[in-house]
DNA sequence: CGGTTGACCAAGT
DNA sequence: GACTTGGCCAACC
């Protein structure tokens, strides 16, 4: 666990329920333009998805998508069953998707600003 | 210590 | 629209 990580799974956990972030915005708000290493801090994410029964340490990275609105990756793959888990979580908490995109994702899109 | 590879992005063709 | 290019930074050869 680098430093890095810690960071950004930090900042990750502060996007309440039903509000979604970037790659981009995380990468601003921890002070770097490294969007890509955040991917990479993903992809070594300790806890894949949900259900972690430590809340302190539980990461939804299932709320991290492309800045275009599009879903990105999850569980190390961009396409297939993984997507599909990863869209299923967003409608639960009240984020359409369609396409493989977010639906009024500039309204759902949690800013590099409004992280503490 | 260089080179490659990303759950990436933006601008140009 | 779709490709291609250059750039970003961390992790891994």
């Amino acid at each position: 666990m680098t430093s890095f990580m810690q960071r950004t799974y930090e900042l990750l956990r502060q996007v309440p329920k039903g509000r979604v972030t970037t790659y981009k915005e995380l990468a601003h708000a921890s002070g770097t333009k490294a969007y890509r290493a955040v991917g990479h801090a993903m992809r070594h994410n300790p806890y894949s998805f949900i259900d972690c029964e430590d809340k302190n340490q539980q990461i939804p990275c299932h709320r991290v998508v492309a800045t275009n609105g599009a879903i990105g990756g999850f569980m190390g793959k961009t396409t297939g069953k993984a997507i599909d888990l990863k869209v299923a979580l967003l409608e639960q908490e009240g984020i359409n998707v369609e396409n493989a995109k977010v639906i009024d994702f500039g309204n759902k899109l949690f800013t590099a600003a409004e992280f503490k």
